[in-house]
DNA sequence: CTCTGGAAGGAAAACGTTTCAAATATAAAT
DNA sequence: ATTTATATTTGAAACGTTTTCCTTCCAGAG
């Protein structure tokens, strides 16, 4: 009924078909031309092409995927799009993906490891050519399993597991060492942690620096300053509020970019003021960190470049590269601010 | 060649006719069975649906696309993926869509008008469902010729074209209006603003609600205080740092979301403290607003929530719905904050 | 002039679904 | 027991590509 509509163009397009018979060709010879224009002589090779340009006819990439088996598409996957991480992470990979051609589908687990496995199960289903994942738990042995039996090269960013897959990630330990002894080299010693849990990579090499940082200044960690349970909003809050209120509070305060809104909101709550009554390192840099009065002192992860190195990988992976599997390591930068204070000797 | 390596699964995924052939009956049956379920004895039933799970057979999609037309993928393009407007109307969208068993392509037009094209040639070539779309700029003909020949339904967020396209946008006239009136009232009639230029519809709106308000107020809009020519942050630095330095400064300022990490800049640089030398309203709530010292009184404009809508409303149109092409316009919510301070007399 | 071999182009198969027409089975009505 | 209507199931076409296998051309060699 739509063709008949006086003013509508007609919805259908040009099929190669048609191209073929605009140009008096074989469907075969327009594919030809159109792909790697091997064998074809120049002047049927134009006519083709004008023809193709003539209908603006674009190959249906159903028909093309249903053939070749190739989709030109990606699969990425973050547990929590509000996260910078994931944002900037998601910025540089399509920044790189775009200009490669590819498209990219992009799927949200919140965390939750139901969401992530029908998210794989979806990615499959729908042929991507390979999968960039920032997985919610690096270390649920389901998950791993069924990325094994993934058909498509996947790719982790801000994760590890094992060697067996690639991964590219940010240099957390050093990040985290460097927060950390910065701060004891302002004197501080009872320095708390608030971050994510050790089911991922970034929980695991947060901890790691931080302690071995710790353990080069002779100084022991003290499990009641370490809050590492949750990722949510309210879980920084309540950690910062509980760590915060202790009798022997910690003089200085490390927590990771997504936690810092919580810990600030806590520190307001409790009308505590930074640097004097509280040092702060945030790990990850984020606008409000730098804009925020006074500033936080930041370790700056270049989020969006993980983002990029992994598309690229990706796309070698596709492309058939069988090295071994890749550890890329993005360097951290460290951003100093007007959040910390030399510890009096009194304190 | 993979097929005899010992270790590894076979990665072959099981097809329509394996499932027939395990249960017994036709593909056809198989199809109906696995769709609708319309006459088809429960018997049978059981047993294709056992050889589906027994095979763990999932329909390819794009074989389902290629016949059916249907690919229950939606694109989604956003100008600025860093931009909170558009992670959070990205992250509305997906809780939508992904409730419905869609996944969806995000695609990033930097607010380049090539881009943009480009990635709807894209959508198209793709066969997406449906598109949900921050355009660059709304006003642009070509961008609006390329909008009507697609055959698919396409939502406009925070955008309007005319009436002949479904828009979902919050509303931007009566929170600036609100604003300034809020700013008004405190005795300020220097009101600057600072936020996207008028070739789409955040710009147009925001500028129609100051507007309306100063001349409620009895104020006529004076040039030098509204610049509304850029969008990254440099521009908000530049036309911050240019307005605040002025003779006769503003003693009052409106600013978009966006834009304001831009002008808080500019502020520190100028060494000029909220409120008492400037009142400040953002037009968009954030973190940073909500976070800094002192907290910025804030319009919050719920874009999660248009996302939320705009999926719904793409939906029901790929379903058929064939009513006139709506508008809705989602509610501002004033956030009072402490950046703005009663005008003295004598200023 | 015939033969050979490579280049150029065509015809048709294949990809894995959905859908439609036709065939068959079942139930109801006579 | 037939006939008729209805419910179920089958078989095959169709979707728009890519690709494989042929066939046809031609140029150069013998």
């Amino acid at each position: 009924m739509d063709e008949s509509k006086p003013g509508r163009v007609a919805p259908t397009r040009a099929t190669i078909s048609d191209v073929a018979r605009q140009a008096g060709v074989s469907i075969g010879t327009v594919s030809r031309v159109l792909n790697k224009a091997r064998n074809v002589k120049p002047a049927l090779q134009r006519r083709v092409l004008d023809a193709a340009a003539a209908l603006d006819y674009r190959p249906d990439s159903f028909a093309q995927g249903m053939r070749s088996k190739k989709t030109h598409v990606i699969g990425v996957i973050v547990p929590d799009l509000r996260n910078p991480l994931s944002s900037e992470a998601a910025a540089g990979v399509e920044e790189e993906l775009t200009q490669q051609g590819y498209s990219f589908f992009l799927a949200n687990s919140r965390y939750e490891r139901g969401r992530e496995e029908n998210i794989l199960n979806e990615f499959a289903r729908r042929r991507v050519d390979g999968i960039i994942a920032i997985l919610a738990r690096d270390q649920d042995p389901r998950t791993v399993e069924q990325l094994r039996r993934l058909p498509m090269p996947v790719v982790l960013l801000e994760r590890e597991i094992g060697t067996e897959f690639d991964a590219v990630r940010t240099d957390q330990v050093q990040g985290t060492y460097r927060a950390t002894r910065y701060l004891a080299a302002l004197g501080h010693r009872r320095i708390a942690l608030i971050t994510v849990p050790t089911d991922n990579m970034s929980g695991r090499y947060r901890f790691q620096g931080y302690a071995e940082a710790l353990a080069d200044v002779g100084t022991e960690v003290s499990a009641d300053l370490v809050h590492m349970g949750g990722y949510t909003r309210d879980y920084a809050v309540n950690a910062a509020y509980s760590v915060l209120s202790m009798r022997n509070k910690p003089t200085a305060l490390i927590v990771s970019g997504g936690m810092l809104p919580g810990v600030l909101d806590a520190m307001r709550q409790l009308n505590l003021s930074i640097p004097d009554e509280l040092s702060l390192v945030v790990l990850g840099d984020t606008e409000l960190a730098a804009l925020t009065r006074p500033g936080i002192t930041a370790i700056r992860y270049d989020w969006a470049q993980t983002g990029r190195v992994a598309a690229r990988l990706t796309i070698s992976r596709i492309g058939g590269s069988e090295t071994p599997p890749e550890r890329v390591i993005v360097p951290y930068e460290f951003i100093l601010r007007e959040s910390c204070q030399e510890l009096a000797p009194g304190d």
